[in-house]
DNA sequence: ATGAAAGCGCTAACAA
DNA sequence: TTGTTAGCGCTTTCAT
């Protein structure tokens, strides 16, 4: 079923059938009605290729995601759909692994003319050379990470030093001293900008920042580092009070590994997450932890890549968004005052 | 940069351009060696739609979840795109949210031509009128969920049945008598296959099937659905010793829901679940639960897709696979024998 | 082995 | 308001 066969059974020419579907008011009712039906006997519906060849443009979105099999990211993909299917779009996932040469795949859809935006969801944005050029072709946006000195595409992260600070801030009013941190994915954005937070705050707070109590080497925001990082504690002659926890998969692992040796959570060693995933509330105690806005994050990505996709020919100024955190007080942190 | 480029400037036409790159035994050494310089000084990648447009296939595939922002398919999107992705396809996403509008507006891209094959990975399979058109245009599948007396499609599944009543044979052999069940989502397939399964391994053990001891009204697998169960639970005058949770998150939320009244687990109350997500481990106590292969169900599912979308004509037998579950012993069971 | 040419289905000038 | 027509970029007969 074709535009052409729409056009016959109606009586009119296939630019008529097209004006009927894209500019109705170009057109007068009786065709249109005309049209409608013969659109409705025929179940016709326009083809997405030869659309797409003519109007340069696919109504799709390409988002790339690590793919590390993280559900942090469940609410954030949602969110995406969800706009951008309201507005037309489509959209296209890409897992890149942190593997390069699924990177360059990604960049050749890209340069295939087969999408018409990219969002790149990740802290690690792809090094791929042919990357570079992306942005002059479609708009691009980034989450959860940033690039420093690139104002063409628009980023949507959160201020993860300001509420690191904040969360070691809230350990301290609870009279705790003595706090470790597990930083997470080395060398990561995230990571080091939420340990620049733990160590403001002690300073802040005329604390010493003692390199003893930074458990370093994770790579990555999961459970094992969580883990390893209970070795570190346990060799420890001088335990601290608390332990923040750069992600709360890290604090769920690390408390699992804790309790497994008889420390109990919070009456022992109080333990703090970030993230507020789905599983930080119902875990056995209620974990306190920084709640990211992973929804609305999603959703303003989302509306601000579709504008600057709409946007055809004049230039949208890229947006640079950093939203609060919240902290959100549960079970896991014990007061020592 | 468009096919014409490269052809001018490797001094060849541009069907030996497209033949160069589809067909490489068909052209000489020589002339494939300029034609790909040539595409390598113009930087040319072929424009996508313009390809689907003549080929009739555009190297996509379209995955319908439903997208309640549940986790448990993180892993077999993961599998989905991976495999695709090595294949050649692209992964176009769709989340349904059991709406009966974004159905259709799914069941249009289909008819738009603008993918190659359909993966419905849900318990609820489209009631749209629409859909029932699909699989005659192109091939489609099911996970993780049945259609009876449809022969059309692959379907994936895993076996519900088979898996619970092999769980509560472990609870009877672990001495457990006084056995409930929380069947979650009500109407759905799963529910009622899981539910079946208790029941079975109750009645093969010579024990009554007490409907006290079924916790239904579930509208989902999820942790409210378990919490709400634990109110079932402190209502009755007679406790069971164990406790059947069709999902690890209705397990999750039960538990919690015990702990915060001081009741322990697994010492006055075992409780086991189903899925084996990757928090299930992660608990205290760690969960006893039915491991479904979630990546392995994605791997074939996408493969057999793969082959049926590549038998250009030549009609390929649909796959009806159900793989077993497996067993996993952790700490939420105490033996009473 | 290569080239010429038709055409996939649609949209948008331009004409009428 | 409507129709005619060109052409988006590619693949694929059919000739040569």
């Amino acid at each position: 079923m074709t535009i052409q066969d729409v056009a016959r059974r109606a009586g009119v020419s296939t630019a008529t059938v097209s004006r009927a579907l894209a500019l109705p008011d170009q057109v007068t009712d009786a065709t249109r009605q005309s049209v409608m039906s013969a659109i409705r006997e025929t179940g016709y519906t326009p083809n997405a290729a030869a659309r797409s060849l003519r109007a340069k443009s696919t109504k799709m979105v390409l988002v790339l995601l690590p793919g590390i099999g993280n559900s942090f990211f469940t609410p954030v993909l949602n969110a995406l759909e969800e706009v951008f299917s309201e507005g037309g779009y489509g959209v296209l996932i890409g897992y890149t692994r942190q593997n390069r040469s699924r990177e360059t795949h990604y960049a050749r859809v890209i340069r295939a003319g087969q999408v018409d935006g990219v969002l790149v969801v990740t802290g690690n944005v792809p090094r791929d050379e042919e990357f570079v050029a992306v942005p002059a072709t479609v708009p691009m946006s980034l989450m959860f990470s940033e690039l420093p000195g690139t104002a063409q595409f628009s980023v949507f992260d959160v201020a993860n030093r300001t509420a690191s600070a904040t969360m070691v801030r809230y350990l301290i009013e609870q009279g705790h001293r003595r706090i470790a941190c597990i930083p997470g994915a080395e060398g990561s954005l995230e990571s080091d900008e939420r340990l620049a937070g733990y160590q403001e705050a002690l300073s802040a707070a005329g604390l010493p920042i003692d390199p003893d109590l930074i458990w370093r080497g994770a790579s990555n925001f999961d459970f094992i580092s969580g883990e390893r990082a209970a070795a570190r504690y346990f060799a420890l002659a001088e335990k601290p009070t608390a332990v923040f926890a750069a992600a709360d998969e890290i604090a769920l692992g690390f408390m699992r590994a804790l309790k497994n040796h008889g420390i109990r959570i919070p009456e022992d060693v109080s333990v703090v997450g970030f993230d507020d995933t789905e599983y930080a509330v119902h875990y056995d105690p209620a974990l306190t932890t920084m709640r990211q806005p992973r929804t609305e994050m999603g959703r303003l990505a989302a509306r601000d890549l579709l504008r600057r996709m709409e946007a055809k020919g004049e230039a949208v100024p890229t947006s640079h968004v950093r939203l609060p955190c919240e902290l959100v007080i549960r079970e896991s942190v014990r007061p020592l005052v």
